[in-house]
DNA sequence: AAGTCGGGGGT
DNA sequence: ACCCCAGACTT
């Protein structure tokens, strides 16, 4: 018995069925499907990485007009591809498009392979061109799979599958190798395409105009723009904070453990001042100025504390004699964080005297064995003694 | 598995 | 200022 998600039994249709029917009457007419010779399929699936159609048709146009075989191809000047590919971006893609020319010029007797795996041995055709050619020119039922498909293919049965992680494909291949059509793969694989760019959307899909509503179980359940699922390339968040490098009569520095949750727990550091990026920036092209003039730090410190500063300190904080430049600059990854910290020299005042809390301590800097310090404080440590050398 | 590679469009 | 891409390669 077939699944319902797969077959209707009121039309008495499959799924591929029901898509190829849409794509007939529906498919938008572009250049490269005038016919399905496999250069020009190529030709514009290398095109379309991460480009609109309607940027890549002028393109298209041209480069079958300079370059109309593949054999044109491999033997043209360097020069003449990039020309023909300037301002399209990612320029390895025509780069690897020439060698695979020569490859197949020279392995596969200057004709593109109908055996996928030959295909997938050319520079530059991975999983998703490799199954449009395939398909599309070769009628062999293979799936091209792209983030346009994942997209479909997730609302379509609810896949949580995270879809910016590598090994999520397998699970997209399998469903469409599942409930694609075996009479007209191609057909299919562009049906997919063109539904994922017109209807199936990110942002505000069109259901009510969608071929296979009917088999859509997000729809069903009202879930559609719950997918796909998909992991935000963390990058790291830059964070700003001046080092507060505080040295006693004693010679030696304050530091304060940070709290029992959160990042680097009960880990022991200079306190660290949050500042925005411009304040930040700020400091560090004064600190910049200073040290081009070799001026030594002794002669720096100042008699008053910096305005804007002042504010955030707590009270033993106050009680500093503060250097105006910095000291120098640590940077430090975290997998979501980049921490900038600008290091702050500072010295007591002589007559200051305060109760130090658990959480406090002050230590030669050289002192690193009763205390933890996470990597970036030992990285101010580091350029705290190269000064000092 | 993460970083890299351009650029244009939409919001 | 983000987010979305008709991906594949390198490390």
């Amino acid at each position: 018995m077939k699944s319902r998600t797969v077959w209707d039994e009121e039309s008495n249709r499959t799924l591929a069925q029901d898509l190829v029917i849409w794509y007939d009457e529906e498919k938008r007419l572009l250049p490269w499907r005038e016919n399905t010779d496999p250069y020009r399929v190529w030709v514009s699936e290398i095109m379309l990485q991460q480009t609109q159609v309607v940027t890549v048709i002028p393109y298209f146009l041209r480069f079958l007009d300079w370059f109309p075989t593949i054999k044109d191809l491999a033997e043209a000047p360097e020069a003449r591809i990039l020309k023909a590919w300037e301002g399209l971006g990612y320029y390895s893609r025509v780069r690897n498009m020439q060698i695979a020319a020569q490859q197949i010029m020279t392995e596969f007797n200057g004709e593109m392979s109908s055996d996928l795996t030959d295909i997938l041995t050319l520079k530059g055709i991975g999983p998703y061109t490799g199954g449009a050619i395939a398909s599309i020119s070769f009628n062999r039922v293979e799936p091209a799979i792209d983030g346009n498909v994942m997209r479909v293919y997730s609302r379509l049965y609810c896949l949580s599958d995270d879809i910016a992680k590598p090994k999520s494909r397998k699970v997209f291949d399998a469903k469409v190798r599942a409930t694609m059509s075996s009479e007209r793969p191609g057909d299919f694989n562009q049906a997919l395409m063109d539904l994922g760019a017109t209807v199936c959307t990110p942002k505000a899909p069109k259901c009510e105009e969608c071929p296979l509503q009917k088999y859509c179980e997000s729809y069903q359940k009202g879930t559609m723009l719950d997918y796909p699922v998909k992991s935000k390339k963390q990058k790291a968040v830059p964070k700003y904070y001046l080092a507060l490098a505080m040295e006693n009569k004693q010679h030696e520095y304050y530091f304060k453990q940070r709290p029992d949750e959160g990042l680097l727990r009960k880990m022991w550091t200079f306190p660290l001042v949050e500042v925005t990026k411009k304040e930040y920036e700020t400091y560090l092209k004064n600190w910049r100025h200073y040290q081009e003039q070799l001026i030594s730090p002794e002669l720096l410190v100042a008699e008053s504390s910096e305005d804007d500063l002042l504010e955030k300190l707590t009270e033993i904080e106050q009680q500093i004699i503060w250097q105006t430049q910095p000291l120098g600059e640590v940077t430090h990854l975290f997998t979501h964080l980049k921490w900038h910290l600008l290091i702050c020299y500072g010295r007591l005042k002589p007559d200051f005297k305060q109760e130090l809390a658990s959480d406090e301590r002050f230590l030669p800097i050289e002192e690193h064995q009763s205390l933890s310090f996470p990597k970036a404080q030992q990285k101010m440590i580091q350029i705290m003694n190269e000064k000092s050398d």
